[in-house]
DNA sequence: GCCA
DNA sequence: CAGTACG
DNA sequence: TGGCCGTTACTG
């Protein structure tokens, strides 16, 4: 049975004239008059764009809030001012940007509020709406697919829906439509017997258990399984994101393109594309179709139709003319160079060099001296190190440093703590309960190792922090000088080489954290880069504070937040600390094995 | 490229 | 100053 | 339409 549609007008916009005519013919409840419709579809995915398509329309809207969750995240610029507004939350207000978009259950009443209330309100939606409507057999919740919703203020509407003279067939379809959403396959769990349970927080999405388990009539009719509650945030800091998700193969296609654009300088693409491959490594269902993406945080058409290329024909444009094209692959090569970044490597290949030989005989002086090491080892750097190594490693960084006080402690920090089965360099932060023991201890600790010959070269060393006394304190105000910097950790970046088994050298990351902020180091150097920046953009957006590895601090005046020592004193161990820290940020804890943003 |  | 590094 | 992590710190 189909679903029982309100009447709907399909823009044209971006469709072809085939596509166009299909998507029609699919739509029961079709209209041509802009002033009939309730709902408004089209292949766009802006508010900006469904406004214009409005205004092409003639169609006078205001803008009116969503029902529901939160009345407060209204679309468009108004305060809304919603009738039907007195929807009851069924629980309390979630904190924070996980009530952006109102739950499933609320989206019911919005929908059926939709077919049977007032006439005067249009909905603007993606046309995935409709697709997946069509594809579950059922009139799904708009929410998802909301991109504008608005009072039609026409004279048209006044006397169109006179809410005393019901529309025909309203209650009936109102019923109806609830009692399908509730039969229907899109309230049981839908995931494959494998991947039903492979996410650690799955608990948290949907705990009603499922009922009326019925049977389906056919395999292909295999609904879209639900969003995650967690990922209606655009924040990778607020949700689960592990190792290997289901969706690997195309997030590697995306993370190909992503170094393209970086090669090519598209700082701004390099961003983008780390935000949909963050969303979708958070995604626990292998995607089945184009339009499931679009739903997604940070992703919208251009990754869903990337992700239709890449099904079709195994790639995308982006990455096949790429394989071909030498400036590209020269400039990978020159990028992997430790000590070149995406300027440097085009640089370099526009002085004609072409591979690494060309950078020792015709560049070798002009080069810096990191950059001379990093060419001098760059077989070696690209080799990954097994966790045992990284281990290895580890335990003799903080035997030196228990050379200098017994007391030391030490977390592996980097992807090793993610998990990963080995690691591009090694990191370490080193913290000690007596702060006198971490003032300094950088300049000697890089000495010692380099006296034992584990340290072969030593890349740079950070002194500002305890130059300034280990002070977390305000970075701005209380006289401070903006611009000389005054978060940042004492560390050394060095060259490690087994000394006895003379292997490979590696790259070894030494942190050095004063006790009050260990937690603060060890979250900020076991994220993945997205998570990191996310985490700063969300401390800075959510909470008005600023986050580094060094601490955190109010945007209000600077000052140095503690959110890591309780009444009873300062946390007996690092990932306490770091426990802590989530606490108050208000976010929840995650392990970090679950921060594997890509 | 996406979002507020 | 611009470029690069780190997660 | 502007913003996207960091008024990072270090190097040359």
């Amino acid at each position: 049975m189909a679903p029982e549609l309100p009447r709907i007008l399909l823009l044209p916009t971006h469709l072809q004239a085939d596509e166009l005519r299909e998507l029609e013919a699919r739509i029961p409840t079709l209209t041509h008059n802009a002033h009939e419709a309730k709902v408004i579809l089209g292949k766009i995915s802006r508010p900006e764009r469904a406004l214009f398509e409005l205004r092409r329309l003639k169609l006078a809207t205001e803008p009116v809030a969503l029902e529901g969750a939160e009345g407060d995240e209204a679309i468009g610029d108004k305060r809304g001012r919603s009738d039907a507004a007195e929807v009851p939350s069924k629980r309390p207000r979630l904190s924070g940007s996980e009530a952006l978009r109102s739950r499933a259950d609320e989206g019911h009443v919005a929908t059926l509020d939709l077919l049977g209330g007032s006439g005067d309100v249009v909905l603007v939606l993606k046309l995935a709406w409709l697709l997946d409507s069509l594809e579950q057999n059922v009139v799904l919740p708009a929410d998802d697919y909301l991109l504008y919703q608005g009072r039609k203020i026409s004279s048209h509407s006044a006397q169109a829906s006179n809410p005393g003279t019901p529309q025909p067939r309203k209650e009936d379809e109102t019923t109806r439509s609830a009692s399908a959403v509730n039969d229907s396959p899109y309230s049981k769990r839908t995931t494959r017997p494998g991947t039903s349970s492979s996410t650690a927080s799955d608990g948290r999405l949907h705990s009603e258990p499922p009922t009326l388990h019925r049977e389906t009539t056919s395999e292909h009719e295999v609904p879209l399984p639900p969003i995650p509650d967690f990922l209606h945030t655009t924040y990778s800091c607020q949700r689960p994101s592990l190792v290997s998700p289901p969706n690997a193969t195309f997030i590697a296609e995306l993370k190909a393109i992503r170094t393209l654009r970086l090669l090519r300088g598209d700082q701004v693409g390099v961003r983008a594309y780390s935000t949909s491959i963050a969303s979708l490594a958070a995604y626990p269902h292998l995607l089945q179709r184009p339009q499931e993406i679009e739903r997604l945080p940070g992703c919208g058409p251009k990754i869903a139709q990337l992700y239709q290329q890449w099904t079709e024909d195994g790639c995308t444009d982006e990455t096949r003319k790429a394989k071909t094209d030498t400036e590209l692959v020269v400039l990978k090569t020159f990028y992997d160079i430790w000590g070149v970044g995406d300027t440097t490597a085009r640089q370099f290949f526009k002085k004609g060099w072409r591979d690494l030989d060309d950078i020792v005989e015709y560049g070798w002086d002009s080069l810096s001296r990191v950059q001379q090491i990093g060419v001098k080892y760059y077989d070696e750097f690209q080799l990954k190190i097994p966790r045992d190594e990284t281990e290895t490693i580890a335990s003799v960084i903080l035997a030196h440093a228990r050379r200098v006080d017994p007391g030391f402690q030490m977390v592996i920090v980097g992807s090793y703590r993610r998990g990963k089965p080995s690691s591009g360099d090694v990191d370490v932060v080193l913290s000690h309960p007596d702060e006198a023991q971490t003032l300094d201890i950088i300049e000697r600790l890089v000495s010692s190792l380099e006296k034992s010959n584990f340290i072969t070269h030593t890349l740079s060393v950070w002194t500002k922090n305890s130059e300034r006394g280990q002070a977390p304190l305000a970075w701005k105000g209380e006289g401070r000088r903006a611009g000389s910097g005054f978060d940042t950790l004492d560390k050394a970046m060095v060259v490690w080489q087994n000394p006895q088994d003379k292997g490979p050298h590696r790259r070894v990351d030494i942190i050095i954290s004063p006790w009050k902020t260990a937690g603060c180091a060890i979250l900020g150097w076991s994220g993945e880069t997205t998570f990191q920046r996310d985490l700063r953009r969300y401390c800075k957006v959510k909470m008005g504070f600023k986050f580094d590895s060094s601490g955190v601090r109010s945007r209000a005046d600077g000052s140095w937040v503690d959110l890591e020592s309780s009444e009873r004193g300062p946390a007996p161990d690092m990932e306490t600390a770091e426990r802590r820290v989530f606490e108050g940020l208000d976010l929840e804890w995650r392990p970090p094995a679950e921060r594997c943003t890509g």
